[in-house]
DNA sequence: GTCTATAGCGAGATAGAC
DNA sequence: GTCTATCTCGCTATAGAC
């Protein structure tokens, strides 16, 4: 198979994901990627239009799969009508990640941090273009944790949707940052079965613990 | 008094941290906030030297003295030697922040905000000028951390502390966006009280959880 | 200290040959 | 589809008058 080089669309769309993620959106040119990437300069403009366009292309790659294979897992949990454990509710949301994550081209876990970044900058782009594509994982989660935590008021429980979604999209981000609050020699972030293994107690026990009102 | 207009380095750095927190550093233009402040463009390069050297202005002139403040609390509630219980040792960290969040001019949750943001990116200059700033911070907290979870081994617990402070730092950032995955009319995340009803909760009873090995 | 004017650079985008 | 060459713009930074 010749596919060992892939076609330049696909090129330029690996490397942005990658120097979007290390360098943020504005800081990273045209002149980087196209670089990075050996393609000409003007191939970003021919396949894509603009930088704007490439950017949201980088998510439509992969935003509407991720999406997606949550509420697969959602509908398998929940396919006899029982009640889901929290930790269920967790994993459906864990597992894609996860998955995403282990790409072995390295682009999938390029772009869960690509996402959390994002998120966490509140980009104009993302809020703009992109907001339809999640509006039924919004609608999916908010009832089944409605279902899974039947104590809780509404007020309260969105909050703690907030901090849970919060925690789970940042573990993934893998900063090495966060970590000088913590002893650096031990913790590698980017290993993504380390980050289950204490994420999830940890986030259950958040949700789980008695309401405060 | 006529101090109701702040002299001309002032009314930069309020200005500065607050375009910063909206557009990120990159994408905030000289040009943009000397226009806001009401300054003329130069006055930028004859206070601070460069655009770099504001960025940090801004850090140091909050960071040092919030850093200061959770190390004080410390110190009051180690007085006795007793040991911490995990709900007050989270609060030695949210009570300055807190009370920085509701300074009257809003410059103090700006800047909380833009720490948390300027964490999140892994930004250049964050890891280059003022890694020495926090290291007695990071250095309490760690043992102050084993003396209250003495039942977690090294690794476990240095994973609880990057999530507690992920969540924390992220709380106080205040992002709308997040919000799109909870009912958005119900939760305020600028109301730093708010906050911290429902966060500190969370935080103490995802440390508190038993150990996963 | 504050201003105008501008140098010098790198950015995104595009025209047009091949 | 790919390339070179170039346009136009906005940026940081600075020189020098006041």
């Amino acid at each position: 198979m010749e596919a060992n080089r892939p076609d330049t669309s696909t090129r330029i769309l690996d490397v942005a994901e990658r120097l979007f993620v290390e360098h943020g959106f504005e800081a990273t040119s045209l002149r980087m990627i196209t670089q990075q990437a050996g393609v000409n300069l003007a191939a970003v403009n021919y396949h894509f239009g603009s930088k704007d366009a490439l950017f949201e292309s980088v998510f439509t790659r992969r935003l509407g799969p991720l999406l997606a294979g949550c509420i697969a897992e959602l509908d398998a949990e929940e396919a006899g009508g029982r009640a889901l454990s929290i930790e269920a509710l967790v994993m459906t949301f864990i597992r894609p990640a996860l998955a995403l994550s282990k790409d072995p081209n390295k682009g999938g876990a390029m772009f869960v941090r690509l996402l959390s970044r994002t998120l966490v900058e509140n980009h104009r782009l993302l809020r703009e273009t992109l907001s339809q594509q999640y509006s039924e994982f919004v609608q999916r989660y908010s009832r089944a944790f409605e279902r899974a935590l039947p104590a809780l008021g509404g007020e309260e429980l969105a909050w703690r949707m907030h901090f849970a979604f919060s925690l789970m999209f940042n573990a993934f981000a893998g900063n090495d940052v966060l970590k000088i609050f913590v002893r650096s020699q031990v913790v590698s972030a980017r290993d993504p079965d380390m980050i289950v293994k204490h994420l999830v107690p940890f986030v259950v026990a958040g949700l789980n613990t008695p309401s405060s009102s």
